[in-house]
DNA sequence: CCGCAAAATGGAACCGGTTCCAAACGCGGC
DNA sequence: GCCGCGTTTGGAACCGGTTCCATTTTGCGG
């Protein structure tokens, strides 16, 4: 590979003005640069950005911290992230914490390792990450923003929907249908959203002056293989319920496929509603009703403040985020019955 | 941050020592190396990745390119890369084609964009690129792994199923449940594995003996949204295909939802069967029979390739993939009818 | 107690850029 | 023709590590 060095010696010029041309900052005479250029095209020169980093201690570098890469909920987020920093000349380093270890650990190896690379900043998405792993961070906190997490140590940094919101738009959704009959298929009770849209869900419905008591909730993980066998212990019991809100959308599938197999009719004998609007939702069968984050809207915010911060830019940062329900074929009112 | 030198004054020694110490190189005198430990673990000092790299010539960084991060299909391998390379302490920038502009402009930009940020090797996921883009490369194509694609100019270093030999079986696995009626929802004809499963597929097709003029195929870009309209058309046809191939999952599940909202049974009325066998396949409903692409077996074997070039090792690098059918609920023979 | 090889150590050079500084140069005004 | 200012230029210093080389120290056998 051809370096500045070899550009200088073969246009007759100085490294100086060499990078001066390379660079653009500083003048450099219109007949000297236009030589210079002929030997960057001819040698096909390319600066190379280890150096500058080094010289310029920034690396604009970005590092992504996804906790499991499954599922399409993470996938718009990957994109929105890539598509902002190309256009800003950045890169995106990623991880995925997707070893055998403790996700908590595992969180703060992979945060690390994104450090250590000299990342300017750090996204972070995770539900394992403690206040202490904030606090442990020191200095380096500074350039990291988590999304769908609240941290009041760094709570300009913390950028998420509000969940309690969500969980109370999900319960009106089925009370606008006239569901009485509800079950819940939960997501980790470690990870602090689910809670939350639980929270506001129970929240609501008590407040509707249901008996939340009789709410049967299903614990699941987040996956299709949750929802699938979550399917397995409501169809069993004696008393379907006629609604069932799933923590997340990849569940809420799952629940589908398990229903179709065993020839129960969405909606018509139970109501899915899915919870993300993840892009899997439009096209699962039936179509998955779902109540809509904006990830979109919450990441730009969320890499806006980092660019910010990081680059001194002044990119519009969001701190509002609506929730709304995103309608389609799979939650509907409740088949008029008896008693079985 | 600290840096090496205040690390050696600090500990009273040269930097020389102090980076024995660091990297593990060269003899050091027990008591000194404790004493630097110390200062070290006391600085919390961490050394920089870029002025390694820039000393060293490698950056330990391995650049993806994906051309579009929809669906299920690309998660996985982002998650076997992302797992074998912190295996061995390595990173992976990532760009995504997700622009405005043509393709295969793309594709070289995001090549470009990674090269130029010093990535050791480079694994390229492309349907657009093409053989004179290789040959643009020069001395940079060394350090390429191209998945899912076959360039005769680098062939050591491109891994991919046998296309051909996957639309075979997924021709065999209709047959053999005894359709005659068939119809194709295709891929881009510019996406050669596309092109290729097709030829596989209708070649076995009329090995059997079918008049393939009478194959339907309705052409898709492996969407979802493709898979929908493509059930339209299907659909609406006086003589309904008994079974449709859908040149991947994604389609093969927007065609499966709309089925679905028409209520036409699966596979009672119509079999589908996909092709990747992607992690959404499993929970379709109804769950999808597809034809199993070994993506996570070639992914491994093109990167440990690419490590063994770039830095010496001798991982096992497989050059043979086997293509099956997972068999599940959407392909079954048709119900014996009459003509409408 | 000496001599010699091996171990330990400090410091310079280097990787490939950017930036700063001082010097050379060009040009207009007097 | 000379002065002074602004432009252009080359080269050194620097970023933070690693590595090489020369020098000092250590350890051991004779």
């Amino acid at each position: 590979m051809a370096t500045i060095k070899d550009v200088a010696r073969l246009a007759g010029v100085g490294v100086g003005t060499a990078s001066r041309v390379i660079s653009g900052n500083g003048s450099v005479a219109p007949a000297t640069a236009e030589r210079v250029r002929k030997v960057i095209a001819q040698l096909k020169f390319r600066p190379s950005h280890t150096a500058r980093s080094l010289g310029a201690g920034t690396s604009k570098l970005i590092g992504v911290y996804i906790p499991f890469l499954r599922g399409t909920y993470y996938t718009p987020i990957l994109r929105t992230i890539d598509l902002v920093l190309r256009a800003q000349g950045l890169h995106m380093v990623v991880a995925f914490g997707e070893g055998i270890e403790d996700e908590r650990v595992e969180t703060n190896d992979g945060m690390r390792f994104l450090l250590d690379r000299d990342c300017d900043g750090l996204i972070v998405l995770s539900n394992a990450l403690q206040d202490e792993d904030i606090k442990a961070l020191g200095p380096a906190a500074r350039q990291v923003v988590v999304l769908n997490r609240h941290f009041d140590r760094i709570k300009d940094q913390c950028f998420t929907a509000d969940h309690v919101q969500g969980g109370v738009q999900a319960a009106r959704a089925l009370l606008q249908h006239k569901h009485k009959d509800i079950a819940v298929v939960s997501g980790p009770t470690t990870s602090p959203d689910n809670v939350a849209r639980l929270a506001g869900f129970m929240g609501e419905l008590a407040l509707r002056g249901l008996d939340t008591s009789k709410v049967l909730t299903v614990p699941g993980d987040f996956s299709n293989q949750a929802g699938w066998d979550a399917a397995d212990v409501l169809l069993a019991l004696k008393r379907r319920p006629t609604a069932v809100f799933c923590a997340n959308d990849e569940m809420a599938i799952g629940l589908l496929a398990h229903c179709q197999e065993r020839g129960v009719s969405v909606p018509h004998e139970v109501s899915v509603l899915g919870y993300d609007d993840s892009p899997s939702a439009e096209f699962a069968a039936p179509r998955l009703t779902s109540v809509h984050i904006p990830s979109h809207e919450v990441t730009l915010a969320g890499l806006h403040w980092l660019l910010n911060r990081c680059y001194g830019l002044a990119l519009p940062v969001a701190r509002q985020f609506d929730i709304t329900v995103t309608w389609r074929a799979s939650v509907a009112a409740p088949a008029s019955r008896k008693r079985s």
